[in-house]
DNA sequence: GCCTTATCTTGCCAGTGACAAGATCATCCG
DNA sequence: CGGATGATCTTGTCACTGGCAAGATAAGGC
């Protein structure tokens, strides 16, 4: 066999996104290491600097690459509901709190975590792109800011307290009767239809 | 003067919760170093070990320090408002926030990090507090196990977009006018005083 | 075919948390 | 009063971390 790994490594970019994203779900934003990651990958701990920085610039890529699958997770619901707006808003919020849920040391990154460089145009378009779809679909449902900003703070205080563990009664219940409870949750604060 | 600082400190354990709250405070949860905080209070850099066994035991008196002065930010708004059920609940909401405003690394290292130990007796202690009075409050109201988790989520979400700065809007409103839209939203999950 | 440039490695430095061993002091008990 | 015990604090050391500098290797332009 052999085949010593090259020299170069022909797509370290993404490999060290795919390995900071591992080492962050195993030692969680805390643990996180710089030279883990590059173990990880393979390499040496000062290749991931050519290519990010340092640190704080492959946590800024990690939470831009993280906004896009938080994204893509509520689109996963929406496919699934039905096509009116009411429909699809509720199974956006699902799919915030399927994503914190699924991935609860990136969603810290991505929302408590001060080390990603937030002004970063790749990440600040990522989670702008993650606040205009909410606003959005609460537009589309006849909803101003005040409503969107509700709704957005009921389903991210769910992902967040539901992701760390402090809402056991509710993040215990099976799959399905938590996706009920959490609906009737998130209907509180829609937009009314009339008056 | 001389009185070149006797070699027992008298209060190193306060002194020492003290200093790492401002730590925190100056440096937030990931750029926290023990060692630096054991300099802010003019002892060695082991000295904490002593007290605290080590910087998770340290963290985890500070957050439960923590969330002690939450309860009491809840108290000081429920001393001013009227004393019906309604407006203490919206008076601790608005004290939730104010918490999460002011002390906004604190919050985090209470309710988004994984490095206090969240198990040991006085933390928890601490932290059931916080949540036992709002379960009474919504109790109060005539309200369910269901309506506490909305009220919590909302209240919650809120304080944590608002403390990291997510919501401009919302958060650059003068503190009056602030105020009166945090509990506009919150009066929307409210349990319903009849049927 | 040579030179420039991008990629990756090795080596180093200051700073960190944890631990061990020693210094200083307070208190108890005779 | 005084010696012993234990709590408190310091100094010294270790492995590890992130960032930087200098060198090695490969790829691509001329």
């Amino acid at each position: 066999m052999t085949t010593p790994r090259p020299y170069h490594h022909g797509d370290l970019h993404a490999a060290l996104i795919a390995a900071a994203e591992a080492e962050l779900a195993a030692k969680g934003v805390e643990g996180f290491s710089l030279r883990q990651v590059a173990k990880r990958a393979g390499v040496s701990h000062a290749a991931p600097a050519h290519h990010f920085g340092d640190a704080r610039g492959l946590l800024t890529a990690l939470a831009a690459h993280g906004f896009r699958r938080f994204l893509a997770a509520q689109s996963l619901r929406e496919g699934r509901a039905a096509s009116d707006a009411r429909s699809q808003l509720l199974a956006a919020g699902l799919g915030y709190v399927d994503f914190a849920f699924a991935h609860p040391a990136l969603f810290r990154l991505m929302f408590s975590s001060t080390h990603p460089h937030f002004a970063d145009p790749d990440l600040a378009d990522a989670s702008e792109a993650a606040y205009r779809h909410l606003s959005e679909q609460v537009a589309a449902l006849g909803g101003d800011t005040a409503d969107a900003a509700a709704v957005w703070s009921l389903a991210h205080g769910l992902a967040d307290l539901l992701s760390a563990g402090r809402m056991p009664d509710l993040g215990g219940l099976p799959p399905d009767q938590r996706d009920r409870a959490l609906v009737a949750l998130m209907a509180r604060v829609l937009p009314r239809p009339k008056g």
